[in-house]
DNA sequence: TTTTCATATCATGATATTGTGATATGTTAT
DNA sequence: ATAACATATCACAATATCATGATATGAAAA
C-alpha cells in the first residue's frame, strides 16, 4: 500500500508529528472502525478460542453432541474442569444442551462457530 | 457395579457408563481430533485476538500500513502499550515492518489475519 | 428412603496477561 | 557533539484465567 497524502513535494512522507501524525491516513483509517464496544465483544468472542481444552470440546461437538461424560472420556479430562468450561462456552452461546433424564447432551449452536475453528486450524496447519 | 462391553444391539445409546461412555460415537470423535500440539498452536493463535488493543491494531493495519505514532494517535494509547502489542503480534507473525528511517512501519502480513478479523466481526454484529 | 450417578457451582492457589513508567537504542537534524 | 524524536525493552502491580478439590443439585435405581 502507497502512502499518499497532502504532502504534494513528497519531502514529509517519513515524518512523524507527535500533533499532526500522517493525518489523512489516520483519519481515513480510524472513521472505519467498530465502536469501543465492539471490540470488547470481539475480543471476548475470540477469548473462547484462546483455550485448549475449549477448542477441544468445540472440536469434539462439530463431529457429534455429545455428553459430558463422554467428553471427559474423550478428552482424559475430570469431570469439573469440562463442567466449567461447557459453562464459558454455554454463557457465551457457543453451545446448547438438553437435559435427557440425568444427562447433558451438548451442541455447538452456530455454524459460525465450527467455521471460525476451521479457518484457524488451516491457518495454523499450512 | 456392572461394566457393559460391546453394545452391539445400540439401545444404551443415552445411558452413560464411566468406564464405556457412548464408546462408538467417542471413539469416531476422538479419532478426527488434532494432535494437542495443534490444540496448542490453534489456541495461541486465537490468543492473538482475544485482546481489544490488539484488535483495534488489526483493524487499523487492514486499511493502511502505519507507522507506531500514528496507532498511538489513531486508538489514544500510548507508545508503550502499542509498541508491546506490536512486539506481540510481530512475534506470532500476524503484522510485519519495515524500517524507514527511524521510523517503523508496519502490515498485516497475511490474509488470514484480515480474513479471521472479519468474520469475526461478523459473527458478533449479527 | 437411600444410594448412585451425571452434572453444576463454589472457592482457591498457581499462572498468565495487561497497561504503563522508566529507560535504552538508534536515527536525523542542528 | 548534542538535541530531538521514533521506537523498543524492562520491570512490575493490577487483574484475569485455569484446573481442580470440595460440595451441591437433581434424577433414576434399588
Amino acid at each position: 500500500m502507497e502512502m499518499k497524502d497532502n504532502n504534494l513535494d513528497g519531502k514529509n512522507e517519513d515524518m512523524c508529528e507527535v500533533f499532526n501524525a500522517h493525518e489523512d491516513v489516520v483519519k481515513r483509517a480510524k472513521q472505519r472502525m467498530p465502536s469501543e464496544d465492539e471490540y470488547l465483544d470481539l475480543s471476548e468472542f475470540f477469548k473462547i478460542f484462546s483455550n485448549p481444552t475449549r477448542l477441544k470440546i468445540i472440536s469434539l461437538l462439530s463431529v457429534d453432541d455429545l455428553c459430558v461424560c463422554d467428553i471427559c472420556e474423550a478428552l482424559d479430562l475430570n469431570q469439573t474442569t469440562v463442567s466449567n468450561q461447557l459453562r464459558i462456552l454455554r454463557a457465551n452461546n457457543i453451545v446448547k444442551f438438553q437435559k435427557e433424564g440425568k444427562m447433558a447432551r451438548y451442541s455447538l449452536t452456530d455454524l459460525h462457530i465450527e467455521m471460525i475453528y476451521k479457518v484457524g486450524l488451516e491457518h495454523i496447519l499450512e
